[in-house]
DNA sequence: GAGTGGTCTAGACCACAGA
DNA sequence: CTGTGGTCTAGACCACTCG
């Protein structure tokens, strides 16, 4: 087996965890440090720093090195899908896509950065989008926040051919979003595909969202083809994993 | 940030990694002891621990207490959820189901342990089957295995007012397994919904899955409904999440 | 510079597996 | 009984944040 005997630093957890559910410690609020924790709880402060992994693992509390512990501010977002690339949903209410849209739902603030680049293909996403390795493409770049904490990276690929002089290649691709714009060329997506993975994050994601080794992440490939089965977009998008629910809809034929 | 300075254990975890990688230690292999690991890499014992833990979360290796670490003999299992639920593909070749299908194409030996019971319904499976809390359903639990490695647990919950006096209460339902059935009965599934979290296993969980606190589940929550918009089935997932791989696909409308 | 969390070493005890 | 990994304490050093 693995967890019979529950170790001192489950117990610490759980106390600490039911006082952020009480009320004890607030929202966004910092916690006691390790050292006041471990002298208020008892136990060393290598205890407290386990325990306390197992709420960074749940997503409870958030970790500033140098700073502190915090309660966790921002609510679990959750991500449907299926829907989302609809141009009624791109284009719902004040929310500039489907990202916006779910967080104002949440009452939270989105923000979002893009860089797009023109750049070469590598091996995974020349397969996926079925052009040469190393034939040129489009990426843009996302990095999205939530209340300025950084919830979301993705990285959008788009054949050169189809994107180059093309509004695709701007920062703001106009309403609707890079979908319209790839309709209005003649490269309406009809069918997208999704494959997830869940695994530690690397260097580089762990830096921009600010995560640590204990953590996970979610990988989605999303893949975007036209009804000719031509794969047109490919699109890396990286998730906390403790922050986020996703959810599909399909019919049964 | 979080991850400037390396960490000597991740250095460890890289050289053993490596060494997998290169076929030092094969496939179903029992590492060296942690002790013996420490020696080799001029480390504390504790420091290799941590290590370890790291391909654990990769699900690089598996650990048996008591007995020793060996590398991980289950390759990544994919599940394709769109599709699955087709008669072709629930009675395809010598297969009993899809996860039949999906093991025995990577060579794996698949296994399965399925408990029916009578039992009365959780509140959240009530509210997404829409039924009173506390009303009968059938609850089907099963314990799937590759190669006698759990991999897999799913609770099916059926309303009893469908269930009762059908094969459904069988440990065996039948050719096509219970969605025949449910066709059968006039409450054919016509749109399926998934909603999916990662969070850590809990006690049941890490038990039955063989996990330790440190690894994830990805716990998928399905609801199968008819064409009417009744919901007819709710199936909880948990998948050991370092051994799965997801995908779905859909229509752009 | 003082305070924070991240990590490492040292040594110890425990629970579990198997001879 | 021995050997394994899981955990705890003690004490130390480091990197980062902020005044």
């Amino acid at each position: 087996m693995s967890n019979t005997a529950r170790g001192q630093y489950r117990e610490v957890a759980d106390r600490i965890r039911d006082s952020i559910d009480q009320g004890v410690y607030q929202r966004g609020e910092l916690l006691p440090t390790e050292d006041q924790l471990a002298d208020r709880l008892g136990v060393h402060r290598a205890t407290v720093n386990k325990a306390l992994k197992v709420l960074l693992a749940e997503g409870l509390v958030r970790v500033h090195r140098g700073k502190g512990t915090y309660v966790t501010e921002i609510p679990v977002i959750h991500r449907a899908a299926v829907g989302r690339q609809r141009r009624e949903t791109r284009e719902a209410g004040q929310a500039r896509g489907a990202f916006d849209a779910e967080l104002r739902a949440l009452g939270l603030t989105p923000r979002s950065d893009v860089t797009p680049e023109r750049t070469s293909a590598a091996a995974e996403v020349a397969e996926k989008l079925e052009i040469d390795e190393g034939a040129d493409v489009l990426a843009r770049r996302r990095t999205m926040f939530a209340n300025d904490v950084p919830v979301q990276l993705a990285v959008s690929y788009i054949p050169w051919s189809i994107a180059e002089g093309t509004p695709l290649t701007e920062a703001d691709p106009g309403p609707g979003g890079a979908y319209s714009r790839l309709e209005e060329l003649g490269h309406a997506p009809a069918v997208f595909t999704e494959t997830l993975r869940v695994r530690p994050p690397d260097a580089h994601e762990a830096d921009k969202l600010k995560l640590s080794p204990d953590q996970r992440v979610i990988a989605v490939t999303r893949v975007a083809r036209t009804s000719a089965g031509q794969a047109v977009e490919v699109n890396n998008i990286v998730l906390p994993a403790h922050q986020w629910e996703l959810s599909y809809e399909w019919p049964a034929d």
